[in-house]
DNA sequence: CTGAAAGCGCTTACAG
DNA sequence: CTGAAAGCGCTTACAG
């Protein structure tokens, strides 16, 4: 246990055991080339002594970690507030399984995802809400590491995993002006510092492209009087903050069009806590589609998103391209609108309501 | 990207500028021994030809991994099944974020968690949930690497960390019994194939234990016509299940004492679907207060575990332990019973009533 | 400020 | 079946 309690090496195995250090390796690792009885003798001269061969030794002499990358945009903690990442590490859970590998989550170092790619110690990476975006992307070119992007805005020549989420937005808003709500909030998670200098990116940039592509056809946009967009930080606590803000700026808005069911979540808390009703008075909807978004009340109108199938893809690819695939596959998987009880018909008394005659957005 | 291409080194990273590679060492690790113009052409010349250290032959040279690794006693998708684990996770991650350290999570190696610690390039392991109990504790002594056990049977030469499990359950079980339950379902999750050799262990034992001591008050026991002890799979579908169970072999079942919040969220859909009033005609407790147990109807009562600081004190013991502190604390993190509105009186119709006048099990 | 040399602990063709 | 030797790619006293 003490730190300094020196390690028993092969040298000193093979010494007391009176054979190689060849010898020794193969007992463990190639035990076929050993006579039964050299073989048995140095298990248990190991044993006596306490030896087993360093990991890192090892991974040094193979070239070869067996351990799968999580690149973090955020610490761990912060990431695991999110319960869309127990399910996406389950996804890559499945492929570390069946590879007999171990997965590192690896978070910024010093607050920085570049700063931590050189130290982590792992055969790829699963990239996974990029900071700098082409900063990081460089990065691990310049490393000739495997890597795989996931909600990323993909380069041809990596392989990545996206979702479908611009026509996902488009129909959940579309879907909302369908039923005649023409004051709308967009309550979107942050985007990270740098998307003042580079605009929005990756599935922020695809999911508002969808929202404005349904509010262009009724001659809508973003940040008018009717359509307010909202960032705040990605957690319940935020998102039911955000409503006060969303009332101050918004008096007549009949909907909140969430960008997370946690954002949702936390919004559903604070209309309950001001006796609002929803759908009567509010319509609200989330994304993501995560088993909580069946348990509120009502249940929660949302975008199904596969995020356990979207880790699992990308395991699979990492793995390929660990293997010397120089495939780059660029894969899209799809989303559904799940309608529930939190969507319905703008409130009667809200100005500038077109009449809908009934709703199609409760189960 | 390629496997194929060959990884830029020191070596010729010092050719290239015409300087030794401890110099190039320097540049990466120390740049204040090196004037400032050979540092800029290093790192200059670094990047034209897309060097950086290798972080498996620093860790070799440092030993020193900078990661700190949970051994898990099971996959990685069947772990995060329960959410007791994302809380968990966060705890050590919060630790990991103060130490500027990755996480390993490292599942058992062809089924074995023993096969998996000497494959793991850490500084230390988190141990939680044993399947040897002393196997592995016997390799990782052997191994001398650091260690800390989570809710196991701890030994006296080992940094710890526990839940007041037996407490809790005489609790629990004391409540109920005093509510005037008499006919109980304790459902728990499975103890692992090696509890049939060697009896039950760490914090299942515990509670068994506790709701023993506190049947005997009453002069009940296990696994007697009154109490019925069920174990299954830790999963909501599994206690969905067991109801069944529970129903053909203890008809006269009042209360279904749940030793997870899974099971107990599980049993509750059951009984949901079956018609049963909770808690008008059956009680169910669950353990560990996910913040699930909030959500429910009616809310679960349950016992409330600080599952994210038992994360935050194995990691601060680990660390501890990898600096050299030869000091095994060992520490017991207190639980609390959580009423809510799933525990009442019995049903009045069930046989061996004993009539207690009023419910204190309820909000 | 800079470099030669030893060391970290293993694996793996290759030769016998 | 067994071993001597080279190699994995870095770091770090030590000497100058």
């Amino acid at each position: 246990m003490t730190a300094t309690a020196r390690k028993v090496t092969a040298r000193e195995v093979a010494d007391a055991a009176g054979v190689s250090r060849t010898a020794v390796s193969f007992a463990f690792n190639d035990p076929s080339r050993l006579s039964e009885s050299t073989r048995v003798r140095i298990l248990r001269v190991s044993t006596e002594l306490g030896y087993s061969p360093d990991p890192v030794a090892r991974m040094l002499s193979q070239r070869r970690t067996n351990a799968l990358g999580l690149l973090l945009p955020q610490a761990i903690p912060d990431v695991l507030e999110n319960p869309y990442y127990s399910l996406f590490l389950r996804g890559i859970g499945q492929v570390c399984h069946r590879e007999g590998m171990t997965l590192m989550l690896v978070p910024p170092l010093r607050g920085s995802m570049l700063s931590a790619i050189p130290y982590a110690a792992v055969d790829g990476f699963i990239v996974s809400g990029l900071q700098l975006d082409r900063g990081e992307v460089a990065e691990l070119r310049r490393r000739q590491v495997p890597f795989v992007l996931v909600d990323s805005d993909a380069a041809d020549d990596v392989p990545s995993v996206e979702i479908t989420d611009r026509e996902a937005m488009r129909e959940v808003v579309s879907h909302m002006l369908e039923l005649g709500h023409r004051q709308l909030a967009i309550l979107s998670f942050e985007a990270g510092p740098e998307h003042f200098e580079h605009g929005y990116s990756g599935p922020l940039r695809r999911r508002l492209q969808g929202a404005a592509d349904a509010l262009s056809r009724y001659d809508l946009q973003f940040r008018s009087r009717s359509v307010g967009l909202y960032e705040v930080p990605c957690t319940r606590a935020a998102g039911y903050q955000a409503v006060g803000d969303i009332f101050s700026t918004q008096p007549d808005v009949t909907a909140i069009v969430c960008l997370s069911d946690v954002l949702a979540i936390g919004a559903l808390d604070a209309l309950r806590d001001r006796g609002i009703d929803v759908p009567g008075q509010l319509s609200v909807t989330g994304y993501d589609d995560q088993p909580e978004a069946s348990w509120t009340r009502p249940a929660l109108t949302t975008v199904r998103q596969p995020i356990e199938a979207k880790g699992r893809v990308a395991g699979d690819f990492l793995i390929a391209a660990i293997q010397g695939e120089d495939q780059h596959p660029q894969q899209v998987l799809h989303t559904a609108l799940i309608m529930r009880g939190s969507v319905g018909p703008p409130r009667q008394d809200a100005p500038s309501l077109t009449v809908v005659p009934a709703s199609t957005g409760k189960e």
